[in-house]
DNA sequence: TCCCAAGCTTACTTTTTTGTAAGTACTTCC
DNA sequence: GGAAGTACTTACAAAAAAGTAAGCTTGGGA
């Protein structure tokens, strides 16, 4: 429950290791997203971009490719034109994508939450 | 569990919603730090920066100020010499807090599984 | 008077991320 | 031949994020 207690190569709040690495490739604008998309089920390229809105071909291939390295995803090319590639999650990638889910779901449910937080901060602001 | 299921300002997988601008707010490379800092105790400015390691004032003002216009932290100025200022996680914020400290966790845990796909998919690379 | 403290702010620079648009490969079909 | 399909890649540009360093506030103490 305490990162600190954690390995330094695992400690999330210490700036030069791996695991703050890690993070950093998930929990950016479309790492997560694209790992929650695969949860449920295998997913092509088209399938992805089409479920994550707003990401470009470039930011999706350039994501895959991190999550692919990291181990997070697995790749499957079938030897067919037009071509067919497969994403799935890998058992850490479903861990982590469970993790993203739940998260998505809180921030989704208490929505209303956040935009009246937002506008009283704005308006104390103004009259300050 | 499935956020499309949300109605549209909730469901984080569609670009111009609510949840998504707070999803980017605090899955990012400071958000998330900052709330699971703040987890175990009230953090006064320099405490937080001292704790999450490569944060620069700069970002860290920045970031704080973001967090507490979501209604995720609460500011508390006292008036006195030198300033005094101490953050605290509003209900919200523990919430999201609790959620990034079990994926830091999860991230630190398994920090080896990472390290050792990456030099897979490296020298994969390599000899292709 | 000067220095110190903490919590920022500000101006400018650098780095990173993202956007845009065109291109590539290769088979199949018209 | 051209068009279509899918999964990217590439080159360049724009935007955003982050970094760096100096500055400000105000009371208290030497």
């Amino acid at each position: 429950m305490d990162p600190s207690a954690l390995p330094t190569a695992g400690n999330c709040f210490i700036a030069a290791c791996k695991a703050r690495e890690v993070l950093n490739h998930v929990s950016n604008r479309w790492g997560g997203l694209v790992l929650g998309a695969l949860l449920e089920r295998n997913l092509r390229y088209s399938e992805i971009r089409d479920r994550v809105g707003g990401i470009s071909e470039k930011m999706l291939a350039q994501t895959l490719d991190v999550l692919e390295r990291d181990g997070l995803i697995a790749r499957t090319s079938y030897p067919v034109v037009p071509p067919r590639v497969e994403y799935a999650l890998t058992e850490s990638g479903r861990a982590l994508a469970e993790r993203f889910i739940d998260l998505f779901m809180w921030i989704g449910t208490n929505v209303e939450t956040f935009a009246s937080a937002q506008q009283r901060y704005d308006s104390q602001r103004d009259s300050a």
